[in-house]
DNA sequence: ATGACGCCACACTGGCGA
């Protein structure tokens, strides 16, 4: 049996909810959509896609962060914040759907806030790393997808598109993105296509889109069974190209 | 290529985050 599941930061809920309807028009086949940023505390989470008789769950904030799911089946939500971080930020969201856990994730960019902007990045990967560690350990089928806010090779992004130091691509984050991966995860996309540049984000500034200087930040991490699952993985590139768009596009998997 | 975006508030412009 099919599971598809998506990744979406759609930097504002409020001002893009027409875009993710018309998607999820287009993408019958996406069983749940997990959507980062959403920018709104959770009574103005958009009612429009209850009304449609799609499942919903939020934990929002005001102004900044927040994620979000929306299901086409009924799920449970297991957790609505990452146990081990204790920052005041709404960037986690966890459900069960069918067996399959999946942990919706908004990690911070780390590039404001100095040193202590920082530490709260490494302090998500630290809390993270735990969490996948515990679900290996149940042997539990479960994929932790989202906003990484890391590019974890030089091949995941374009040339001179960040500084060295950018925080997206400094070594310490590399390095914590590779503790996560290997515990035993695998980096979906680059299971399927092991090389080239696929990116995932392409900034406002500087007509970044036209000139293809785009980032791979949205990752799709899978456990063992899950892996094994693992059919088809895409990037909706055009998404990018719609009037309004988000600076991000969605990310599908297909077990 | 620094030419954008959305949020909020001491609000109609500027600061912040990304």
């Amino acid at each position: 049996m099919a599971f598809t599941f998506a990744s979406w930061n759609i930097n504002s809920i409020r001002a893009r909810a027409h875009l993710v309807q018309e998607w999820l028009e287009r993408n019958p086949s996406c069983d749940l959509l997990c959507l980062q940023e959403i920018k709104c505390e959770d009574h103005q989470f958009p009612a429009v896609f209850a009304e449609a008789g799609l499942h919903v769950a939020t934990s929002g904030q005001k102004a900044y962060n927040g994620v979000a799911l929306i299901g086409r089946r009924p799920f449970e939500v297991t957790t609505h914040n990452l146990p081990g971080f204790e920052h005041p930020s709404a960037r986690y969201i966890e459900a069960k759907m069918d067996d399959v856990t999946i942990g919706n994730l908004y990690l911070p960019n780390g590039n404001s806030g100095g040193e202590e902007g920082y530490a709260t990045k490494l302090a998500f990967f630290d809390a993270l790393t735990l969490r996948a560690r515990q679900f290996l350990a149940e042997e539990r089928e479960f994929a932790f997808i989202g906003d990484y806010n890391v590019c974890p090779t030089d091949e995941d992004l374009a040339p001179n598109a960040l500084s060295a130091t950018d925080a997206l691509v400094r070594p310490q984050t590399r390095a914590a993105f590779r503790r996560l991966l290997w515990t035993g995860l695998t980096d979906g996309l680059r299971a399927l296509r092991p090389e080239g540049r696929h990116y995932t984000f392409w900034d406002y500034q500087a007509a970044a889109f036209q000139r293809n200087s785009g980032l791979r930040i949205d990752h799709a991490l899978l456990s063992p069974r899950l892996a094994q699952r693992l059919t088809d993985i895409q990037i909706d590139r055009d998404e990018r190209a719609r009037e309004k768009a988000s600076d991000h596009v969605p990310l599908i998997v297909t077990v």
